[in-house]
RNA sequence: GUGGGCGUAGCUCAAUCGGUUAGAGCGCCGGGUUGUGGUCCCGGAGGUUGGGGGUUCGAGUCCCCUCGCUCACCCCA
């Protein structure tokens, strides 16, 4: 019994819970093609230096969460645990036929192994988008404004946009180096953990949310005062940008993001449904210097990763309605083995008419083959007995209320679709 | 990865102080003559009490290990 459950931190998909994530998926797919992205797929496993290079050696996802193996021929590749490194690859591997910018979006899995709790999953989903090869402030407001329309229309009301800019390579080692003379006196204040790698990671310290940390940073310096004019104007644009789109935001200047390759723009969407724990149901910023680490030309980038799993919960916590029933339309019951053959070739001309139809695949009795499209969701059966077969007419009967019409055979296809 | 809580049919739960063959509801499958599902009646399948070891005459119940879920931390999707 245990051993056909799957591997902790993974899990299977089946009705019904599989309809709402292929909902979430169709939706995705969607809104990319409503704002002009394109669908790409990168390989589920890298070289592991494409993660190791981009996401910084210091950071808790290449340090300790990457599945990482030896293929047969001694490469070291790892199981993607986030999906904007290979895409960029991708892009270098192949930009000379591609539009510029590059409007990128994919519907994926990604893996990191960490303890799994609800909303942390080792084996999860992400739908993202990337615009490669502009610094346009536009494309930030664009990526940002996808995100906040596509967890609305989910039904996420409960929902807040944590925005900050960190500086590029000009302005951030500024920062860095006051905020490291600010901690110096304070150390002894800090929680245990940062005591010890406030130095290291100094940003990491702000986005703590000890109260210790918390005390201790209150009259830190922030980030957005060390700007420079060109980060400062930058993220100005993207400031109004989004008042322009109607997307409301809050500045949070504690956020800093896990990954080493953000510069300016960083940004999350959490969740007010969601234990706190794991609430950032999108994160993403922009990423001006990911190309040139992977030693590809200069490529600006900016985009975002969104988790489907805690899309789901957090939109199961706000009670949205489920959306749109996989259902077929009509079950088609036959009932010996004459109407049984002409109850196939119903099905053939459904299905031929695009009409979804099923029927049961065994002579059953009656009773069993309406429970069968009882519980198959149809909203309609059609049965075929002897009686019908002989008046060439086909019984429509309304599996919600029982309400029965005689329906000339050669017409079911019509009065199906009307 | 660190710390806490919890594991009894598919689900929700019961089982006296450690006592003999672990129960119920729902769900699932079948039947109530080849003419009506969802309601009703009848029947059935389904459990090594997560797994392993120990204590005991006897363990679902007590102890240890392990696996899983869960919450917090860490980090993030």
């Amino acid at each position: 019994m245990t051993d056909v459950a799957p591997p902790r931190g993974t899990q299977d998909v089946l009705p019904p819970s599989s309809d709402a994530l292929l909902a979430v998926v169709d939706a995705a797919h969607e809104i990319a093609r409503l704002y002009g992205y394109r669908y790409v797929e990168t390989p589920a496993f890298e070289r592991t230096e494409v993660f190791e290079r981009t996401s910084g050696g210091s950071s808790d996802v290449v340090t300790k969460e990457m599945y990482t193996f030896e293929d047969k021929g001694g490469r070291s590749l790892t199981l993607k645990p986030e999906s904007t490194a290979p895409v960029v690859r991708a892009y270098l591997a192949t930009r000379q036929s591609l539009p510029l910018p590059f409007k990128a979006y994919y519907v994926e899995k990604n893996w990191r192994h960490g303890r799994p709790q609800a909303g942390r999953l080792r084996e999860f989903r992400v739908f993202g988008i990337e615009v490669l090869g502009t610094d346009a402030p536009g494309a930030d407001v664009e990526v940002i404004t996808v995100a906040n329309r596509f967890l609305r229309a989910r039904g996420l009301a409960r929902l807040t946009l944590h925005l900050n800019s960190i500086g590029d390579e000009v302005c951030r080692p500024r920062f860095r180096e006051d905020l490291v003379a600010f901690l110096e006196p304070r150390q002894d204040r800090l929680d245990r953990e940062h005591r010890e790698t406030w130095r290291r990671n100094p940003l990491r310290v702000l986005d703590c949310t000890t109260p210790e940390c918390r005390s201790a940073t209150e009259d830190a310096p922030r980030i957005l005062d060390y700007l420079d004019d060109a980060c400062s104007e930058h993220f100005g644009a993207v400031r109004s940008g989004l008042d322009e789109e109607g997307v409301a935001f809050e500045l949070d200047h504690r956020l800093v993001r896990g990954l080493d390759y953000y510069t300016r723009t960083t940004f999350e969407f959490v969740s007010g449904a969601l234990s706190p724990a794991q609430a950032t149901v999108c994160g993403g910023g922009r990423y001006d210097g990911l190309a040139e680490v992977l030693g590809g030309e200069p490529t600006p980038g900016v985009g975002y990763g969104l988790g489907l799993d805690r899309l789901l919960l957090a939109a199961a916590e706000e009670g949205a309605a489920s959306s749109g029933s996989r259902a077929v339309r009509c079950y088609v019951v036959g009932l010996g083995e004459d109407a049984r053959r002409e109850a196939r070739a119903l099905l053939r001309e459904l299905r031929d008419a695009a009409i979804p139809a099923d029927a049961s695949l065994e002579d059953r009795p009656l009773k069993a083959q309406l429970r069968m499209a009882d519980r198959s969701g149809a909203p309609f059966a059609a049965l075929l007995g002897d009686r019908e077969l002989r008046e060439g007419v086909v019984t429509m009967r309304r599996l919600a209320d029982g309400e029965q019409e005689t329906v000339p055979r050669g017409e079911v296809a019509d009065w199906l679709s009307r």
